[in-house]
DNA sequence: CAAACAGTTTACGTTAACGTAAAGGTAAGT
DNA sequence: ACTTACCTTTACGTTAACGTAAACTGTTTG
């Protein structure tokens, strides 16, 4: 079983310490600890990988803690459920949203880019 | 030639106009005036909607100046092209990286989508 | 003509997501 | 024993992106 200090993951994932430690302030991460130091799992370090991805995505950390909350068992609640789903439908279409807005943002770049040349070409043959 | 009024643009892209003020407050908009009042453009609208994207995509409004200054023309200086060109490919080194952390977390959604379900239907077999 | 509504400026308040500093404990290497 | 390199907690500070309130102007509508 893998384990890992708060340091290591703060390397791995280019966090600081700080900032994982807040993470744990706000309930999104609860690692064991041997004595006071924190102890992280493989299962806590996937927390942490969730929680980033989420926010290169944009998210608010509540946001994560949602999307997050899916990943986990013990959700046996009917009703929690079919919060759950609908919480899912929910990210889908954002997520399709975005999508949309990348690949726009992306044809835009590649417009700009291709303009930009143009512009250097002609600057340089004067 | 279409024009605006603040709260029309407000209503269309469901904002208030607190944050459009906000947006020429940093030197994003810069509407032109009708004595006191503000009078925006399509091309006012346009910028709106550039930065509401960049917003939707978890980009910074300063992140936004730059990539809404790639539509813009005057760019004759040659280092700022140049500069531009790399602020274009950090860009789309950044999408493409949320391209693939929303397939990912597309992915997941489903996967959850489908245990949800399982586990309501079990609860519901009981 | 008063009320309702759209616009304005100025300015203080708020929230999220950490940064940063202070003050200290523990363990390894020299 | 001393430095180096980790780890800890507590707590105030900071930045971005607006929210919110106050106080005012102009217009149109019942």
């Amino acid at each position: 079983m893998a384990e890992y200090s708060i340091s290591q993951l703060a390397r791995e994932f280019e966090v600081t310490t700080r900032t994982i430690r807040h993470y744990e302030d706000i309930g999104l991460l609860s690692p064991a600890r041997r004595g006071q130091t924190r102890v992280y799992s493989a299962a806590d370090r996937t927390r942490l990988r969730l929680i980033l991805r989420g926010k290169r995505l944009g998210l608010s950390l509540e946001d994560s803690r949602d999307i997050i909350d899916m990943y986990e068992p013990g959700k046996t609640n009917v009703d929690q459920l079919k919060k759950l789903i609908d919480a899912i439908q929910a990210q889908r279409i954002k997520l399709n949203q975005q999508l949309d807005d990348i690949s726009n943002l992306l044809k835009d770049l590649n417009t700009a880019e291709a303009d930009c040349i143009d512009a250097l070409k002609s600057t340089g043959n004067k």
